[in-house]
DNA sequence: CGACGTGACGTTACCGGGAACATAGCGCGC
DNA sequence: GCGCGCTATGTTCCCGGTAACGTCACGTCG
């Protein structure tokens, strides 16, 4: 904490003459050679940590020839929204004459953790970050990491600290509920994601708002985790739930363990109840029912948010920030309610 | 082409030499700066033409103090087959030191051009290549492009030329076609992928090979794309096609789309025909019916592909390559032929 | 007791580019 | 005919590491 650095990034030759040593003896302790004394070792690690030195890994590919990186070609496009983004993002990036490296959750581990992940794209090397999907509590800890890395959030509120991008997720949410309006339901029920997302707070908001507008009555909010399981959780409590006759999904996941859910309790959609999702997989249009959805351009979005930070990096000037219209697409999921 | 390049690889100095300039002119015209005279920029691009040459990137980050590279963070996991084996590689590049660049299909265009992709990838400095979801065309063109560059194709058979790593695609088909046998099932259709991807030519193989040995007759078989569009039409045009009373399909998609086809059509699932997918993505429990299918630990394929490309770069020894079994899932999808 | 091996460093050169400054030719105005 | 200012190009140094080799103190052995 508070690393006091008021001069240029530290190199080896500036741990080695505060260690007392030469930048050769530095080198070889970063790198585990023997005899190198255990007590001069102890020292340049101390000034090492001191500094918070970080090795700069072009010097090290153009003195080894090896960038310790490895091309990965994948040759069949993805689906999911976030990934579809990333896809977008390399995909403009290259345009641009940048290449990309990216930290992704696994399914496996909880979320990626911003300040592990910061440190290994900078100690790689990166001009600028793009952060995609984030959590609101991710977004406080960026704050403090990327002093001086121009960096992109993709989330709808402008921020004094970053640049953004995004599809206007309130706007989306909006169109759901009020195509569930149109239809003659009154009670719109919501299926959030994680309210720590940015995005699904977003949406949780937008639902939230409309309905206040329109002065119908708010229930609350039941919060699943994106994953179709949860929806089916939410779909098969029916009996306890208070009572509505259409739900507003917050991705197209849940949206689907929703119907599951619902077949199970026997409960008929759209007859009974009508659902919309949020996101349009290329798989939505064929669930059954096949799902009213709203569509967003994680294509668009990508392009538009390399778009952004190249110019930050280049031109310098016109650090903008946009949003892009989702769509909504409507299929068999919703109908008019039942007792009309 | 033919580009006989017995010696080291060409540099802003060798150009500049031979060319009869020095390294800064050629520096200045790679950078398209003015002041430049056209003969004189023509020779030296001559030059660079014909030599091949590439710009080191490592150089030129630690020159310019820009390393044209983007970090990016994806934080929420994924689904698509390709993608999180992407994803798996990406973490165990991370967790062995490594970092990665990929080249992804869009979905816009119709898959990734091997040649631009190489070079792409080289140009920014690769270590070693890892290819996903390939294409048969594809390793014919890596088989040229690789020379030199240590090279893990994720596919089943084995390879001189490449190091690979799979999912045994042959067993998984055979486990899905045993089953519907077990089931009693006689005329079993494949909607398969394109032919021309090594997955897709697998999977069409087991089931044909399978088939075979138990004595049954053998279809033709449908070739989608692997969307749920493709399913959605081959099923559809049910009463013009052969009879059979159980499909395997070649990914999970494709299954989707049979279903909804099938609905459409009037066709029950399971009780008028059967349907097995192909992944198991996280979605295809909650398809209505809830989908039997092979799934494919996509996440262990991308760290096994890892292991091997560690192991070729640094011990040197063990080129290994291996084969992760897939396990069939039994949902509602699948049951017994009717008229049995 | 001097030659020699070895551990623990230091010195120097080099990786392949680019920035900054130096220089040479040349047209031009006076 | 000469200084001036441009244009086109060359020189030098530096980026931040690492490899290769040099040096020096110390211990050992014949």
């Amino acid at each position: 904490m508070s690393a006091g650095n008021s001069e240029d990034k530290p190199n080896l030759r500036s741990i080695a003459s505060l260690a007392g040593v030469s930048h050769m003896t530095v080198s070889r302790v970063l790198n585990d050679h023997p005899n190198i004394r255990p007590e001069t070792r102890e020292k340049v690690l101390r000034v090492v940590e001191e500094l918070n030195y970080q090795r700069n890994s072009a010097a090290r590919a153009l003195a080894t020839r090896r960038s310790r990186r490895i091309g990965v070609i994948v040759d069949r496009p993805v689906e999911i929204g976030p990934d579809s983004t990333l896809r977008a993002v390399e995909h403009a990036a290259r345009e641009a004459g940048y290449s990309v490296s990216s930290v992704a959750a696994s399914p496996d581990d909880d979320g990626v953790r911003p300040r592990e992940a910061v440190a290994y794209l900078t100690a790689h090397g990166i001009d600028a970050l793009c952060v995609i999907a984030p959590r609101a509590s991710s977004v406080d800890v960026l704050r403090e990491l990327t002093d001086g890395l121009p960096t992109l959030i993709v989330k709808a509120d402008d921020d004094p600290n970053f640049l953004t991008a995004s599809v206007d997720q309130r706007l989306g949410a909006t169109l759901a509920v009020q195509h569930l309006m149109d239809l003659g339901h009154r009670e719109i029920a919501h299926v959030a994601g994680p309210l720590d997302w940015l995005d699904a707070r977003a949406r949780e908001r937008g639902w939230h708002a409309h309905l206040k507008k329109a002065g119908l009555h708010i229930p609350p909010a039941f919060v699943g985790d994106w994953s179709a399981d949860s929806g089916y959780e939410f779909a098969v409590a029916f009996d306890e739930l208070p009572p509505f006759t259409a739900i507003f999904a917050a991705n197209d996941q849940m949206a689907l363990g929703i119907l599951h859910g619902f077949r199970d309790r026997g409960i008929r959609v759209p007859e009974d109840v009508s659902v919309v999702g949020f996101d349009d997989l290329s798989v939505s249009r064929h669930f059954l029912p096949t799902l009213t959805t709203v569509r967003q351009d994680f294509h668009a979005l990508g392009t538009l948010a390399v778009e952004i930070l190249v110019a930050a990096l280049e031109g310098g000037g016109t650090e903008r920030r946009s949003r892009i219209a989702p769509e909504l697409i409507v299929r068999e999921s919703t109908a008019g309610p039942r007792t009309m």
